[in-house]
DNA sequence: GACCCTGTCTACCACTTGGTAGATAATCAA
DNA sequence: TTGATTATCTACCAAGTGGTAGACAGGGTC
C-alpha cells in the first residue's frame, strides 16, 4: 500500500503523472472540447478506463492538469519577489523568469490561454485569487519607479501589467502560427517593447 | 429565382447571414469544437437541417465564418496604407483603425484566436497571404522611420509588428476574462505601450 | 489459506453529434 | 395548369462520446 486514495490529494503515480502529461499537451494543442478521453488514452498507452480510475470525470482530469501548471506557477514567482535587488534586476528577473516559465513549455501559455477562453469567468476568479497579488506587488513597484522617476510617468501601472501579461502568454501561445522570425528574436523584441515603454528614457 | 447555387458564392440570404453572425458568436465564446450545429440552430430559430441545407458540412460553416471576417479586415485596411500623411499620423491611424476593428467586435480577435490556437499550420498560410503583404509594408515604414532618426534604432521591425499584433488580439479577445480595469484604460495603455516602444523619446 | 485492496482490463450503455433521405410547401417560368 | 427550383421541415442513422458495472490478477496482511 503505497498511496491510499489513490487520485485524490495525495502525490501523483508514475501513470497519473504520464495521464497529466499528455493531457496537458493534449488539451493544449487540440482544447478541452476537441480531445476524447480515447486519445489520450492512447497516448499513455493504457485503455480509457483506466484514465476514469484515476481521475472520476473529463472535468476532474480538466481541473487536476491545470491545478497542476497553476501549481508550478505559484512554486516559481514567489521566490522571485524575494530575490529583488535593484528595480531593473528586480523587473528583468521578474519578467525574464515569467518569459522561462512560458517559453520551456509553450503548452502551458496554449492551456491557459484556452482556458481563458473557454471559461472566461472562472478564469477571472481564479487570477484574482493566484496572480492578483503578484500584479499590485508590481504595481506598486512601478509607481514608486514613478515617484522617483526612473520609469516613465505615463505609464497606467495595472493596465500595464496586464498588457505584458497578456502579451507574454498570447506570444508564446501563438508562436507557431504567426512567427516568420525565430523565437529568439521574438522574445527579444517581447522583452525590449515591455522594458522600453516602462523605463524613462536615459538621458 | 434570387439565387442560384444557393450558399456558394453569390451574395448571402437574410437567413444565411443570421446563421453567419449566430455561428460566430458562438465559434468565438464556446470554440468550434464545443458549438454543436444544434446550438448555432437554436440561435438563429430555424432547424438544424436548414443549416446543413445553406451549408453542408459544419466545416464548410467554419470556413464561411472565417472568410467574412477576414473579408472585412481585407475591406478595411487597404484604403488606410493609401490615406498616409506625416508618419506619426500614419501609425496612430493604422494602429487605431486596428484597435477599432477588432474592439467594436471582440468576437473577431476571439475567433481568430482560436483559429490560431486549433489549426496552427492552416492558420499560419492564411496570415502569410493575407496580412504579411501589410506586415511588409510596416517594416519598411519603420526601417525608414529609424533612419531618420525618429524610430527607436533597436526596434526589430518584424519581431515587433508581430508582437503588437499579438498584444491587440489577445488583449482584446481575453479582455473580460482578465479586465480588472476598465476597457478604456486598457485600449489606450496598449497604444501607448506600442507607441512608446516604437518612437525614439522626444528631446 | 482467506481476505482485502489496488490497478487494469472487457463489456456495455445512454446520449450526443454530424450528416442523409425524403416529404412538403412556396415561388416562379413556361 | 404544369413543372422545376428553392427552402424548410420530419424522421432517421452510424459513429463517437463520457461514463458505469464488474471480472480478474497481484500483492500484502491476518
Amino acid at each position: 500500500m503505497v498511496e491510499k486514495t489513490a487520485a485524490l490529494e495525495s502525490r501523483p503515480t508514475e501513470v497519473q503523472e504520464r495521464i497529466l502529461r499528455e493531457a496537458t499537451r493534449l488539451f493544449a494543442s487540440r482544447g478541452y472540447d476537441g480531445t476524447p478521453l480515447q486519445a489520450i488514452a492512447d497516448a499513455v498507452g493504457v485503455r480509457k478506463q483506466s484514465l476514469l480510475y484515476y481521475y472520476p470525470s473529463k472535468e476532474d482530469l480538466r481541473q487536476a492538469v491545470l491545478r497542476q501548471v497553476l501549481a508550478h506557477w505559484n512554486d516559481v514567482m514567489p521566490q522571485l519577489l524575494l530575490a529583488a535587488s535593484s528595480s531593473h534586476r528586480q523587473f528583468d528577473g521578474v519578467l525574464g523568469e515569467m518569459v522561462a516559465f512560458f517559453s520551456t513549455d509553450p503548452d502551458r501559455a496554449r492551456l491557459l490561454l484556452r482556458e481563458i477562453l473557454d471559461r472566461p469567468g472562472e478564469t477571472r476568479k481564479l487570477t484574482e485569487r493566484l496572480v492578483q497579488p503578484w500584479v499590485r506587488a508590481t504595481c506598486n513597484y512601478i509607481r514608486k519607479g514613478q515617484e522617483g522617476g526612473r520609469l516613465r510617468a505615463d505609464v497606467d501601472p495595472e493596465a500595464y501589467v496586464n498588457q505584458v501579461i497578456n502579451l507574454l502568454i498570447a506570444s508564446i501561445a501563438t508562436f507557431e502560427a504567426l512567427g516568420a522570425t525565430d523565437r529568439e528574436r521574438n522574445l527579444a523584441e517581447l522583452v525590449r517593447v515591455a522594458k522600453s515603454s516602462l523605463f524613462a528614457p536615459e538621458d
